[in-house]
DNA sequence: ACTCACTATGGAACGACGTTCCAAGATGCG
DNA sequence: CGCATCTTGGAACGTCGTTCCATAGTGAGT
């Protein structure tokens, strides 16, 4: 032993029920979505568990890795369950509605694109683009697309979560754009505020959906044979 | 005095020349630039200044506020400069640029959506939409979704700025993928895979202006008058 | 010129985190 | 039934953001 020790009695050994890593992964994500992000630490996963964090390291190898374990967990099972033949647009809907209801997965999402959890959206997403009628030669763009806005979205998300209720998303916006514009630059962010101004009355799914509307609606342009008098889309190129 | 205290001789009092807010702004940057976001700790910023930590909060009140001000005045900077009458597309291509040339801006955008720096990309991004023709009704549908873009790719590039080089990208993905799938799932993942296969010879920036395009182009069905023949544009509402 | 309230300084200390270490109990195989 | 092996759980480690505080320089008032 290291140092002190007084009488505590500790009992090592194998005991419990097991303590196994989807275990810890069911108690971790209980964790995140009743307490937030920075609640989850190896001290009050090992309290939850009833043991210390030295046993949850033999079944995890580290938190990032528990974390992207949560996070596949999440998605696994809705792309496995939701609507197997839905298009893209419903499931790109389905998407938001988990990480509407699990604010951390935006934070953990936008951590390391080649996580699990983010390949299987990639996935989900990708198979259904032929379907949808994208060309093959286009689909990586359009998937590309369509996770990048889940991503962008799911940040936001999950920053907002993080903003303290009683002030409120509308009012927080405007007292930043304010103090911002207030140094010196007062007025100098006309549509910012105006945004701001709409945030009340503001529903963010709509606004995702709408998101992933004009993607798709991007997308059709590049699908369709091209009508006569179309305006001439812009080719794919930098 | 708390505790021990050796000969060591300090000076406290004024020194130095001045040790500005604007001035720990600027050391913040380098170290990010230089040695990545992990290297920035307000230990190795008052070694740099050769301060204490203790000194740096007289003029900065966290390391969040500073992570924001160092952000903000990348994005002012870009913002004030480059190219004034550029249409979106250029803007947004060069918010890529310094996304890229910045790797922890990605971080640092997706912490938080009501920060200086979100709030100017989006302000910069929504004043040129009107010249671009988007109705006014939709403006803020597609300047959100621009800014999801941008901050969706900005999190990947990010996250790919830690991946040890040694490994490089592709070979990274794939094994990623490989390890997923053979985990009872192997060939289960066929987009992802044939999208990691594409990877090696892959550019991130022609992917992100591809998505820009996208936007833009879901934007032009709603822009202009439709022509006669062309094929109807998904409406807008969830 | 001198005082003195105030501000800036910088290093020690604090509490919490992720992670590592390890003595000891339980298990299963021979 | 002995023993190698695995599991447990709590102490310890190093680092981080942040707070504290004794002290030294500054400038306004006289």
């Amino acid at each position: 032993m290291r140092e002190t020790e007084s009488e505590g009695e500790r009992h090592p050994g194998r005991r419990r029920e097991a303590l196994s890593a989807s275990g810890i992964v069911r108690a971790a994500i209980e964790i995140l979505d009743a307490e937030g992000e920075d609640a989850l630490t190896f001290r009050s996963l090992a309290k939850r568990l009833s043991t210390g964090a030295g046993a949850i390291y033999h079944h995890v190898a580290s938190k990032d890795e528990l974390l992207e374990a949560a996070a596949a967990e999440l998605v696994a099972a809705i792309v496995a369950t939701a609507t197997p033949d839905a298009d893209v647009r419903t499931l790109m809907l389905e998407a938001f509605d988990l990480i509407d209801a699990h604010r951390w997965l935006g934070s953990q999402l936008a951590r390391a694109p080649w996580q699990a959890a983010v390949l299987l959206v990639v996935e989900a997403v990708g198979e259904r683009l032929a379907v949808a009628g994208v060309p093959e030669d286009h689909q990586f763009d359009v998937a590309s697309a369509l996770v990048h806005h889940i991503l962008g979205a799911a940040g936001q998300h999950a920053a907002s979560a993080r903003v303290p209720l009683a002030v409120g998303r509308s009012g927080l916006l405007k007292t930043v754009a304010d103090d911002w514009t207030s140094r010196a630059r007062r007025d100098q962010l006309p549509f910012v505020r105006a945004m701001a101004r709409q945030l009340a009355d503001h529903d963010d799914r709509r606004q995702f959906a709408a998101g992933v509307d004009l993607i798709l609606a991007g997308a059709a342009t590049l699908t369709r044979p091209a009508p006569p008098h179309a305006p001439t889309p812009r080719p794919t190129g930098s």
